[in-house]
DNA sequence: CTCATATTTTAGGTACTCCAAAAATAGCAT
DNA sequence: ATGCTATTTTTGGAGTACCTAAAATATGAG
């Protein structure tokens, strides 16, 4: 049967593959806390990992032992370049994943972030790589994420909450945040609002108050904690008909 | 990102997901040793498991005490209800995974086994139940073996080694033993050795020597080693020719 | 009954966690 | 700028889930 342990227990030699669970899920949430903000603490990785501080302490010395991140007492971490590597194959991991199981298997895209988030550790080479072949080599996840490219390059796509947008603008939904929160999924679909779906800013209510969009011909009403997880590139205005 | 524990690290709650890998390698293990020869011993498992004795008695004693195998001190170990249960669901799984690697992502039938074994304890019942609608519910892996069903019933195949079939049957391959010896399976493929294929025995050298079977109107000859592990069924003999 | 062998026990190690106390930093009033 | 409190971070001690190595013990063959 199996041999899970890649850093094999017990022995000091340090095997090309640091793929630990736990390891690898450090790194992509220091990786993650890291492109929303700076500096990454000890408290915002305890709170994004849910668990104490203490154990984000002592694993963060352990990756700063292996290499893996900068590390300076009190003052946060950040990823090295082969903190960078690994968190960015694990990131590309669980988005092919995602977007696999929506279009080979017929999920959803509310249901596949957890599945995903444990598939990302355990999928060979090997199989990533069919996978992404049988993706035809996708650029973006379900949720409009890029994908990290097999080198651990990562295009990001400059966007902005649909909540920032003024009356009589046009846009397109790039991406959208919080994909793990399925409710909220399933809330966006149900609106039409998924990448790629373009809408026109009718009203928006002042004090973080509610938008009116048009999407596919239909009036909607969202709330500002919706728009602000809607990231959207802007569209030229309407179809300039002939005059 | 995840919750990968089970059993809450701590907690003396015993959650009704005894899904642990070890626990489910143990139970996997215990019951496909128990299929070949009973009793199932430690140093059996040890053997299998590539563990020292030791490691499977502690194992051994915290399966017991979560009833799923029944132990007595020196006299082996048996699976109870409850373990057979996991075991096969663990089967299920590996083999439901094989034959998806092999039939949606173009994977060959020795390149599975490995990631099968990783991948058999992290799928859920939701990614199981896609898996096996994709595949229209198949009965059998890529080996041969049958694929218990969702509620723990596999029907065994009656079956011989082709080792043990004397000159002038004819036989059909149901299925191969050793599915992890990925060289065997390899040149198993070569010689057009798969399950269903049909064959039928020329000769039979003596003395545990090579047997020359006929198939695909190809004459082969095939060590002991091998024939043994080739399990078949017997066919009525040659097509009648109308008189 | 004795001895080789298999098994179990004991002691100790790594990986991860938690909790609680100690230490360091940061915020704020003066 | 100084000093005090609030907050964050680190440390230390302990627990679970594995594992190994080596000592102790039970079994069955002769």
């Amino acid at each position: 049967m199996p041999k899970i342990n890649a850093l094999e227990t017990g022995s000091s030699e340090q095997r090309n593959s640091l793929n630990h669970q736990a390891i690898e899920d450090y790194l992509k949430t220091i990786y993650m806390l890291a492109m929303e903000e700076t500096p990454v603490t000890t408290s915002r990785i305890a709170e994004a990992r849910d668990v104490k501080p203490g154990s984000v302490t002592s694993m963060i010395q352990r990756l700063a032992k292996l290499h893996l991140v900068n590390y300076e007492k009190h003052y946060g971490v950040t990823l090295t370049d082969a903190g960078t590597k690994v968190a960015l194959e694990v990131i590309r991991h669980h988005r092919l994943i995602e977007l696999f199981l929506i279009e080979a298997l017929g999920f959803t895209w509310d249901e596949v972030h957890e599945q995903a988030d444990i598939l990302e550790h355990v999928i060979s080479e090997k199989l990533e790589e069919r996978i992404a072949a049988a993706l035809n080599y996708p650029q973006f996840d379900p949720h409009g994420n890029p994908i990290p490219s097999r080198e651990g390059v990562m295009h990001s796509v400059e966007a902005e909450p649909l909540s920032a947008l003024a009356a009589g603008v046009r846009a397109r939904i790039a991406y959208v945040l919080n994909d793990e929160n399925s409710e909220m999924l399933r809330y966006l679909a149900e609106l039409g609002l998924t990448p790629g779906a373009v809408l026109e800013i009718k009203q928006v209510a002042p004090f973080a108050g509610p938008l009116t969009v048009e999407i596919e011909k239909e009036s909607r009403v969202i709330g500002h904690t919706i728009a602000s997880a809607v990231m959207v590139t802007r569209e030229p205005a309407d179809e300039p008909v002939a005059p």
